[in-house]
DNA sequence: GAGTCTATTGTTAGCCC
DNA sequence: GGGGCTAACAATAGACT
C-alpha cells in the first residue's frame, strides 16, 4: 500500500474553492447530481416541497422541483410567506426584514429584481382575483407604480415610433 | 445481534413516502439539515451560485443561497435565462419552450405565476432602462398587457372606496 | 467531458437522553 | 423539538478508460 503509491490516498475535503479548474468542473458535476438526488429523496420521502437552482461557473442552468410543483410555484410561495401582506412600501419592507434578521447584520439592499417581485405578488393577487383583500393604500400604491412604469413604456413606444417615422405621420 | 435486539438493523432506504408521522419528522430534519450542508459545500468548493427553497409538509419554509447572492437575484437570473429575448406573446413562449425540450414531453401549462413573471422581466427591464431593446409590437403588447392589469386596479380601487363611502363623496 | 472502479470519508437510521 | 452515539449505508476523490 505504501511501496507502489498503487492508488489513491484521500484527506478530507478542504471546505474552500477548488483551484484546479479541470478539478472544479469533475467535482462540481458528481457533487451536483449527489445534491440533486439528495433533494430528490428528501422531496419524496418526507413528502417536502423542494425547489434547487444551480448555476454552474460557466453559467449553466441546473434545476429541481420536487414532482407535483414546479418551480414558479414554489418561488410564489416563498414569496407569499415573505410577505402575507401585500406591501408596495420598500422602506417599510426592508425595516420589516431587519427585525426578522437577528440583529444588525447588514440588511441587503433591496434591488430591481426584489422590486419587481413585490409588484409580481401584487399582479398574482390581480390575477387571481383577490384582489379584494387590498385595502385602499395598497391599491393606490398599486395603482402609482403601475402607472409610472406604463408611462415609462408609452414614452418609449413614442419615441420609438416618432424615429422609425421621421415624417409628419401619427398613426 | 440476532438474540437480544442489542440496537440497530438498518436495510437500505425505500423512495418512498414514510408513513409513521414522528419519524418522517425526524428525517425531514436530519436530511434537511445534510442537504443544505451539501448545498453550501457545492457553492463554496465549486464556486456555483446555488438556490435552495424547501417547505416541510407543515408548511415551515427553510432557505438557502450562496454567499453573494440572494434568492431573488438567483431567481432573477433564472428567468433571464428562460426568455433572453423579451416576449409578451404567451403562446409563441410555449411553443419555444416545446422545442428546448428534448422532444413531445408534455409541455406544463403556462399559470398565473408564469404569466406574472413575464412581465415583472419587463418591468425588469424598463427600470434598467434597456427598454430601448424592444422594438414596437413588444412595446405595443407591454402597453396593452399593463394597461389591462391597471384597469382591473382601477376598478377595484373604485369599488373599494365607493363601498367605504356609501355616501354621495367622490375623492 | 462522462463513466467505471474502489478505498476512504461522509451521512444517517435507530436508539438513547 | 434538539443533541449524542454508533453501526450500517451512501457519496465521492482520485485514478484510469
Amino acid at each position: 500500500m505504501e511501496g507502489g503509491g498503487r492508488r489513491r490516498k484521500r484527506g478530507k475535503v478542504e471546505l474552500r474553492r477548488i483551484e484546479d479548474r479541470t478539478s472544479r468542473q469533475v467535482r462540481f458535476s458528481k457533487r451536483r447530481s449527489g445534491l440533486f438526488k439528495k433533494a430528490y429523496e428528501l422531496s419524496v420521502l418526507c413528502d417536502a416541497q423542494v425547489a434547487l437552482l444551480v448555476f454552474s461557473p460557466a453559467g449553466r442552468l441546473y434545476e429541481f422541483a420536487s414532482s407535483t410543483s414546479s418551480i414558479d410555484t414554489i418561488f410564489g410561495r416563498y414569496w407569499d410567506l415573505l410577505d402575507t401582506t401585500i406591501d408596495l412600501n420598500i422602506e417599510a419592507r426592508e425595516s420589516r426584514l431587519r427585525q426578522k434578521e437577528h440583529s444588525d447584520d447588514p440588511v441587503p439592499k433591496i434591488n430591481h429584481i426584489t422590486q419587481c417581485c413585490l409588484i409580481v405578488q401584487v399582479i398574482i393577487s390581480v390575477l387571481e382575483s383577490n384582489v379584494n383583500e387590498l385595502n385602499i393604500a395598497e391599491l393606490r400604491g398599486l395603482e402609482e407604480a403601475m402607472t409610472n412604469a406604463l408611462t415609462v413604456v408609452k414614452n418609449k413606444l413614442m419615441m420609438k415610433v416618432a424615429s422609425v417615422l421621421p415624417q409628419s405621420e401619427v398613426s
